[in-house]
RNA sequence: GGCGCCAUAGCCAAGCGGUAAGGCAGAGGUCUGCAAAACCUUAAUCCCCGGUUCGAUUCCGGGUGGCGCCUCCA
């Protein structure tokens, strides 16, 4: 499988450290609110890379965490007259709420920065007695990024460049502006962790380096995030950590695009956040998670209500093959049996060919979508057993793969529904079409589709 | 100023040296009592101008128009 890496910007065949397993590190929420659709969308596609990596034979470690202390949470927690982990605990709750309903699979292993303060502690420690950081009078300690050679590797920035346009805010008392907080010296009424060289709390950068060594291992194989950690977060991890253990950090780095919301940047003075939780009230998560997934990961999109509805319309094209599928008629044709077997094969090919090219699900649905009209055609006649296994095989390893149709609803209808049905089987057999008219229209007002073939009517629930 | 991305049918979106996948919407047809679903048919001077090449949407240069990072926002 071929990746992109930020770090060479080039593809790269993915070839893991320790043969037949992968090692994946993705920046996390800060858990200080429900998460809006920009941070659905690493959740969805790392997921899913995930999920094809598995498909695929490898063993997956996932690490996923929860930045569960910092400046957001502080304030809303004083807002509120609630403490920091009651706030932390409360927006881990529905992050998963949230994101199981997206199909995004629990993580190996979701740590969080709280649970792993002795690890930062001890790597702070490491980076001030290695001469890479410095405590301050009011107990702030700093990496001097001029002590680290390849800063602005990952972010193709000179350190110089940087330097032009970097700012010290009076506050600090950086010894260059480049530095940036490894840790945080206390203030009253913020929650404190003792350290040699005084009280305070973790940086946002050094959480993420201590939790992927100590989940990982100092080299791991794929870290990987939204384009804009790319600096300076994911810059600082490198040096952080590179200066720490004198060992390469991450071997290849990730990054998806940007999400815009009507053509417009999400941004709390335009007011157009689009929180996951308020888009699962009017849509099926699962059709924003193909709509996510129908853009290359690298790429923009732009996210509107129209073209979610254009996603659900393709999902329930997708469930309604499947559901054909399931229902298909049972006959003996073993020419075409073979014939179309081996077609499958082909679509299969396809669709690898697509998820191997730096993880290209907009080709692998397109390639999915060309199986769907050839499944189609192949199950409106009877068509034998194995045929019709290897069929669904394949198409359930799809759906897999891109986390659809995942949540199975075998939700019971209505008495009063399957009566109308009932009604309306008889009035069609009176040829009263009348009547039949009349009752598909109740069962529409009831929520129901109603779509007639051979062997009798169906409900769809709209 | 430094670093970088994007421009393909009405709307999305792949492809990236040999005259363009797929989805949604639209039109016509098959099927159906009528529908629905499904299937068939149907749509593109690939932003502009140069250059390289036998050949460019695809590579290079220059425009134009969008956009991002460099402000602990995925």
């Amino acid at each position: 499988m071929q990746i992109y890496n930020t770090m060479s910007r080039k593809k790269e065949e993915l070839i893991p450290r320790v043969p037949g397993e992968i090692s994946m590190y993705v920046c996390g929420p800060t858990v200080y609110n429900y998460f809006h659709i920009g941070n659905a969308r690493p959740f969805v596609v790392f997921d899913t890379m995930r999920r094809y990596l598995e498909h695929r034979g490898y063993t997956v470690k996932f690490i996923q965490n929860f930045t569960d202390i910092d400046d957001k949470l502080i304030r809303k927690a004083n807002e509120e007259g609630v403490t920091v982990p009651e706030i932390a605990d409360r927006y881990i709750k529905e992050y998963y709420t949230d994101a199981d309903a997206l199909g995004v699979e629990r993580a190996t292993c979701n740590p969080r920065a709280t649970e792993h303060v002795e690890q930062i502690v001890r790597l702070v420690q490491t980076l001030i007695d290695k001469g890479h950081a410095y405590a301050t009078e009011n107990g702030d300690v700093y990496f001097s990024v001029r002590s680290f050679p390849g800063y602005g590797k990952l972010s193709g920035q000179s350190i110089d460049d940087l330097e032009s346009g970097a700012r010290i805010d009076p506050t600090e008392q950086k010894h260059d502006p480049l530095d940036f907080a490894l840790w945080k010296g206390a203030k009253p009424g913020e929650p404190a962790w003792p350290t040699p060289w005084g009280a305070g709390r973790p940086g946002w950068h050094i959480e993420c380096s201590a939790m992927s060594m100590e989940l990982l291992g100092p080299t791991f194989d794929i870290h990987a995030g939204g384009q804009d950690l790319i600096f300076p977060h994911h810059e600082n991890e490198i040096a952080q950590s590179e200066a720490a253990t004198g060992q390469p950090f991450a071997r290849y780095w990730m990054h998806n695009g940007y999400i815009n919301v009507d053509n417009q940047k999400m941004s709390k003075s335009l007011g157009n956040f689009r929180l996951v939780r308020e888009i699962a009230q009017e849509f099926d998560l699962e059709a924003v998670r193909l709509f996510l997934l129908g853009t290359h990961y690298r790429n923009p999109v732009n996210f509107s209500r129209e073209l979610v509805e254009q996603s659900e319309t393709a999902l329930a094209r997708i469930r309604t093959a499947r559901e054909r599928l399931a229902e298909a008629p049972i006959g003996d044709t073993p020419e075409a049996d073979a014939a179309f077997m081996q077609a499958v094969d082909g679509h299969r090919a396809a669709f690898y060919a697509a998820m191997d090219d730096d993880l290209n699900t907009a080709d692998a649905l397109g390639a999915f979508f060309d199986y769907i009209r050839a499944l189609n055609t192949f199950v409106s006649e009877p068509h034998g057993k194995a045929a019709l296994d290897k069929a669904a095989k394949f198409f359930d390893d799809v759906t897999s793969v891109f986390g659809i149709l995942q949540h199975k609803k075998e939700e019971e209808l209505p008495a009063e529904a399957l009566a109308l049905l009932n009604e309306r089987a008889e009035a069609r057999k009176a040829k009263n079409w009348a009547r039949a008219d009349e009752i598909r229209e109740a069962l529409k007002a009831l929520g129901f589709a109603v779509e007639d073939s051979k062997d009798g009517a169906k409900l769809k629930r709209l």
